[in-house]
DNA sequence: AAAAACATACGAAGTTAATCGTATATCAAT
DNA sequence: ATTGATATACGATTAACTTCGTATGTTTTT
């Protein structure tokens, strides 16, 4: 298995779309990825596979070669990068308050009921 | 009063530190945020200036210019503003989950007691 | 009144992000 | 073998953000 490294890099909104359809689906060529890309945005293939190139470039993916039609893998994990940026927004916007976080992403919404349950254990877990 | 407005408009990373400062001070000049700005970045005062010009054209704030010194004032609201941010974040990167979201933005550290129970709290209240 | 301090306006440069066209190579099908 | 589809590489463009220098005008101080 090929090592994976902690990105403290902030991915830009475009990377960020692209990992997520990397972290979902594992590693991917480019068409695959493209091909997802477009059921949620309009952009040509050459624009996908130049952001992927530039995320190979930052270190937030690798690529295999081997074969002709590179296969890509995030490098920037998940969960490292949820907290990351989760969290600095905690820090920057609610003065690491995770209640005023929490109050205002729920903003007018109502969570639903499973929600609530895995809130109130994550909290019992807590206490 | 003067009158506000809902901006959809998303601030940058710069406005954002501006605009939190004008929403913890109220009414401000350039030069009352500059000296804030300047304890945690280093710019000069013309950067702050142009900064707050922009967004005056953004209508992210407003000024009053009956004064030769003006003072400006944020328009765009601190709650909306932190809803639109957070909500954003819980969709995107969460899938509009906020017991992931909060998990994640607490990552490895433990919140306070106080924390908790506002969180408690909050729960409560959904139920 | 002259000088120093301070204010806004504005243009311009440097960065970064995002987009796309074109060139070039390879593979597959006719 | 030629054609067509598909791949990567790469340069160029555009737009947004950030930064700052300089011009210019107004107070304030000496």
């Amino acid at each position: 298995m090929a090592p994976r490294y902690n990105h403290p890099l902030k991915p830009t909104e475009s990377e960020l779309e692209i990992l997520q359809i990397l972290w979902q689906l594992g590693p991917c060529t480019v068409r695959s990825v493209h091909e997802i890309l477009l059921t949620t945005k309009d952009a040509g293939y050459t624009t996908t596979l130049k952001l992927m190139q530039i995320m190979h470039e930052k270190g937030l993916v690798e690529r295999n070669e081997s074969q002709k039609t590179h296969v890509y893998t995030a490098l920037a994990q998940k969960t490292e990068t949820q907290q990351q940026l989760a969290g600095k927004m905690m820090q920057g916007l609610f003065q690491g308050s995770a209640s005023q976080l929490l109050m205002h992403a729920i903003g007018d919404s109502k969570p639903s009921q499973a929600e609530i349950e895995a809130i109130q254990k994550l909290l019992d877990d807590l206490k």
